[in-house]
DNA sequence: TTTATATTTCGTTGTTTGTCGAAATAGCCT
DNA sequence: AGGCTATTTCGACAAACAACGAAATATAAA
């Protein structure tokens, strides 16, 4: 029941529903939600904690950089279940079309740049 | 978007889920689940407004009765496979079986006595 | 080895949420 | 009408939570 409770409430954050969005189309470093989001770095990495915990985001290390991304296969079903609801009846969103608009360009900017940037605040 | 977070939020409390279990074999009086969670009145009251709002439970009232239930057809698509997503990860749980057997308890026993003694609080 | 930097952890703050009990509402029964 | 009684609404309180900034950690680069 635990279990299944760390999931519901993972999901119950408008932010972190948007970070399981974002990370669709493949894997972001930490400094890329956080831009994408206009947070706190601390706050970006609060929730992706707390996805992770839930299981409902994979990570790798590379460097000083840490990539999150959707688990595959290896996770329980009702994890994977739970990410094909909140991205069938959120695709179409408006707010997650931007979302996505945005990230288009994140994604053209140098990341060691746009860390550096963030650092700077 | 905040339909959609009425949803996941209404699923990210314990005793809401057990609610929405509850409700699988037929439609309940407040009392009963009252009785079911020990907890106050105007408290499972909140919890079935919630729920409601969510879309989650329908309603129906009868005198001074008022039953919730599963919505459904009229439900929308994501209202229902929420609820199919909880019944399935959930069904197996200990709780919620053990939730199930108090339950079949509580509907042996005359709801207007249940709700008399509730009162008397 | 020092400096820079990407991320996390920690402590604080303001807001939301779950719970209760008391009062209000609505509908039965005599 | 007047009293019961099932449920909801309201106000209060404590616990949980999201957000931040500062400090800690870990790794790369100089």
């Amino acid at each position: 029941m635990r279990e299944f409770m760390n999931l519901t409430k993972a999901l119950a954050d408008e932010n972190r529903v948007r970070t399981l969005l974002a990370l669709r189309k493949g894997e972001l470093c930490v400094c890329q939600i956080t831009e994408l989001f206009g947070l706190a770095p601390s706050t970006v990495s609060k929730h992706l904690s707390i996805l992770y915990q839930a299981r409902l985001v994979d990570m790798r290390k590379d460097g000083r950089w840490i990539y999150y991304r959707l688990p595959g296969k290896e996770a329980p079903v009702a994890v994977r279940e739970a990410i094909a609801w909140v991205e069938k009846f959120l695709e179409a969103n408006p707010r997650v079309a931007e979302d996505t608009r945005q990230l288009k360009q994140i994604l053209k900017l140098d990341p060691v740049g746009l860390c550096k940037r963030q650092c700077r605040k």
